[in-house]
DNA sequence: CGATTGGTTAAGCATATGCCTAACTAATCG
DNA sequence: CGATTAGTTAGGCATATGCTTAACCAATCG
């Protein structure tokens, strides 16, 4: 069962921990076999699996058994989606005439 | 002590919580009181607090206290860093000039 | 001043996370 | 076939997370 489109928080979630954020950077300079991936890692493999199972849930992760070598590589489309809500967000607040101006409204509400 | 740039997987960790998640997106439409984030939340006021604390820590939302009321607003500064990341990897593996040959040269190594 | 309102702190609890070691399977290699 | 090599599963443990309730402080309000 793939998981298609895990929710968002999901995918940050998988992002939230500094190995698999290694992880991530690592694999964006290509694919690799898991223990090329655990090699620099500081762990041993299973905690890598780990890993690579939560970063494959969330999407941000393919990969493929070859005899008895596993390649995993990106799979880009989970990082364009949260560029998309970035982006969204963004579009949110930069529509607000004067940010700035909305917070020191806020902050004085009660000030007179 | 301010924290003036947390790491990025704590900034991704803050925003790893659905509850979290959605502070922001409602931050993102506007400043406002601790309570009035809190009302459409199923949970405690203190609950809601301690993620505001989180993001606070990332980050990701600023607040300042006047009189009894504490009103929080989005800090952009680290969406943007986000974005810088994400932008990032994208130059990175958009650079190869292909990335599914590589990922199948990785899978077929073995092939012959 | 006393009551209320907005927030904060503290303590505790159930579950999730990250890691490890040991044991096991499957594909090559000789 | 027997020995490696690559990966996987299982079980367990220490710490972190998310939440709750109870108690507490500070700023208004009447």
């Amino acid at each position: 069962m793939l998981n298609q489109s895990p929710s968002l928080d999901r995918v940050f979630h998988a992002l939230a921990d500094p190995t698999r954020l290694a992880l991530v950077e690592r694999l964006g300079r290509g694919a690799a076999p898991v223990s090329a991936l655990a090699e620099p890692l500081a762990m041993s493999l299973p905690a890598v699996l780990q890993h690579l199972n939560v970063l494959e849930g969330a999407g941000l992760v393919r990969s493929e058994k070859r005899g008895r070598v596993r390649t995993c590589a990106l799979q880009t489309e989970a990082l364009d989606r949260l560029d998309a809500w970035l982006a969204a967000q963004r579009s949110e607040w930069e529509q607000r005439l004067d940010r700035l101006t909305a917070y020191l409204d806020a902050l004085g509400d009660a000030d007179a």
